[in-house]
RNA sequence: GCGCCCGUAGCUCAGUGGAUAGAGCGUCAGGUUGCGGACCUGAAGGUCGUGGGUUCGAGUCCCGCCGGGCGCGCCA
């Protein structure tokens, strides 16, 4: 019980096996020190943190370190040296009982291969039934509240497939950010405040009363749909305030397609907890008030009339004007840009990230540089650029513009793919891999596509809790005193110590996917517990009632199982069908 | 022209300076008297775009070149 009694993340096991490996260093390096020659002084300690990875080839060993490599030139030791020195100080369950640590190889040239102890599986495996929800999540060394803008697409019209990628990428950073310890908030930003707001309106009246479109009006299906739909009060009132009807037609249209996208992003399960417009932005003095915190820091000049940030004291590569010499001085959506930054660091943030299309990132160092005269830390803000997506239809680019409304949208292209094989996709692919995305193949691989693989392990597993209730079996509780027992008798044969080492690396996946901000390890990762299960059901029965303490000792591990794919499908926002 | 991103198996993509470069799909050959065959086992398939350099060690870091994408407005 006493294991268990902790509810919360706790360290991954491979934080537990670093730490123990640091510790045995720190013992090591006086050893070093006492027998060193006359040579020279001892090298001060190196910073870098002593690294643990899964080694290429699981016949070496659960973890394997490089720390001794590492250290030979700046300690003038032979590799294989240091690494016996660390090795003889790493306590295993030889001498500690509750090391988790087996025992510690040396390798040549100089590698540490550590192999894992049954009980710290065993241990990891009643952990997960102790407490589910939170199995998998893990505490961040330095806890933060972070703000993630991403989407953000003017709403003149319905997502189309184009967004699909920013939608994705910026969920599942949140989802990997929160599940690593810190405290998110999913931000959508919007102009309803240029031009082309006053465009839509203005489309919006014209198909109405059937005139010919502006040149430069929208044209898509929607509009037309608007036009039927816009009350006639909003022109009434218009008219009766002088106001040209194009912008208010315009603020209604945008309004109602901004809340269009809203529903399109909550069936692709992104839910955002802040919908900002910028005219409220204006409104509420920000954009003001950031000029003149820029002026104030002696960053800004006038040329030609127009007021210029200098933007490049701070390493982006020409300055930039954020008011306009024409137009009363109007501000420019760069000038925005700077009031919402100081806006968002009001409200407390620690980090403020931003999902970009590749096609923005000519904008980082403005922004960064802002930040940076403003008197925020540069680094604090942060832009993730997703590489861009080709959408191809029979071998030709699948053109896409808004205004000439000749899109695919991205409700039309999920009703054909699903939104699962969708999020798979886009998940299991770097944010800077540039992607051919051709729908009719991806219409007919979408069977194929592996994420019904974990699913269907999933629902096998199900199945199987299923069959057991038939039969009168369960898993064990957590705090059931004989649980200990039963995992430690398993988990001495191939089948379930197999997959007990999936199982518990979800963490450290976790861990992985918050430091690089990036989900295909996830994926990856859901891939292989889905092929470790498989494998243990085709080589262990699980049901049977012969064996009742063996039964009910494979029901624990398959309750783990079905625990961590659920959790590991859940960080990718995917559904984790009990039948399929 | 300048800047950023990318180039790895037939295709789509992984690969925090380390051990024999991996996965899925596709191809080929096999597998079920038991809990879901949307499964399992195996095989074939690579000059890691290219040429140098750094390093005990390079797909990974640096430089040149080739090829592809994107950006270089007081636009939004």
């Amino acid at each position: 019980m006493h294991a268990t009694a902790s509810p919360g993340p706790s360290p991954s096991l491979r934080g537990r096996i670093q730490a123990a490996i640091e510790a045995a260093w720190t013992l090591a390096r006086a050893d070093l020190a006492a027998s060193a020659s006359a040579g020279g002084p001892t090298p001060e300690p190196q910073d870098a943190p002593i690294s643990i990875e899964r080694p290429a080839d699981a016949s070496f060993g659960d973890f394997a370190s490089n720390i001794a490599l590492r250290l030979a030139k700046p300690y003038r030791r032979a590799p294989l040296e240091i690494a016996r020195t660390i090795a003889a100080h790493v306590e295993t369950t030889a001498t500690d009982p509750n090391s988790p640590i087996a025992s510690v190889d040396v390798a040549p040239p100089g590698f540490l291969n550590i192999r894992l102890a049954d009980g710290a599986l065993a241990t990891a495996t009643q952990r997960i039934l102790a407490n589910p929800t939170t199995w998998g999540h893990v505490a961040a060394a330095f806890p933060e509240r972070i703000n993630v803008e991403f989407v953000s697409a003017n709403p003149t019209g319905p997502l189309h497939i184009g967004n699909a990628r920013g939608a994705f990428t910026g969920d599942l950073l949140c989802r990997v950010l929160a599940a690593a310890g810190h405290k998110v908030e999913r931000e959508y930003y919007f102009n309803d405040f240029g031009s082309q707001v006053k465009n839509l309106g203005a489309s919006v009246i014209a198909i109405r009363e059937g005139c010919e479109l502006p040149e430069d009006g929208y044209h898509g299906d929607y509009v037309y749909d608007l036009a039927r739909e816009l009350p006639a009060e909003v022109l009434a009132q218009a008219q009766e305030s002088g106001e040209d009807p194009s912008w208010a037609a315009g603020r209604w249209a945008s309004e109602r397609v901004r809340a269009g996208i809203e529903a399109s992003l909550e069936h692709l399960g992104c839910h955002f907890d802040v919908w900002r417009s910028e005219s409220t932005l204006h409104k509420d003095g920000w954009v003001v008030q950031a000029i003149d915190r820029l002026r104030a820091a002696g960053d800004v000049y006038q040329e030609d009339g127009a007021v210029v940030f200098r933007s490049t004291k701070f390493g982006d590569d020409k300055d930039r004007v954020i008011l306009r010499s024409t137009e009363d001085a109007a501000p420019t959506y760069f000038a925005a840009d700077i009031g919402y930054l100081v806006e968002k660091f009001s409200r407390g943030y620690e980090r403020i990230i931003f999902i970009w299309g590749e096609d923005h990132h000519g904008y980082v160092a403005r922004v960064k540089a802002a930040a940076q005269s403003l008197g925020f830390d540069r680094d604090h803000v942060q832009m993730i650029l997703t590489a861009w997506v080709r959408f191809v239809r029979d071998g030709k680019e699948v053109p896409m513009s808004k205004r000439t409304g000749e899109f695919i949208t991205l409700d039309e292209l999920l009703g054909e793919i699903g939104v699962d094989a969708a999020r798979w996709f886009f998940a299991s692919r770097a944010a800077s891999s540039g992607i051919d995305f051709d729908i009719e193949l991806a219409k007919k691989q979408s069977n194929e596509n592996p994420v019904y693989y974990v699913q269907y392990a999933h629902a096998r597993i199900a199945s199987i809790l299923r069959k057991a209730a038939e039969s009168g079996m369960a898993p064990p509780a957590a705090d059931d005193p004989r649980l200990a027992d039963l995992l430690a008798g398993i988990l001495q044969s191939a089948p379930e110590a197999l997959l007990a080492r999936q199982i518990v690396r979800l963490p450290e996946v976790v861990e992985d996917a918050a430091a690089s901000e990036e989900t295909h390890g996830i994926t990856a990762y859901a891939t292989e517990l889905a092929t470790a299960f498989h494998a243990f059901y085709r080589d262990a029965r699980v049901v049977d009632p012969d064996e009742p303490d063996r039964s009910t000792a494979r029901l624990a591990l398959v309750a783990a199982a079905h625990t961590t794919l659920a959790n590991a499908l859940a960080l990718l926002g995917i559904s984790a069908p009990e039948t399929m």
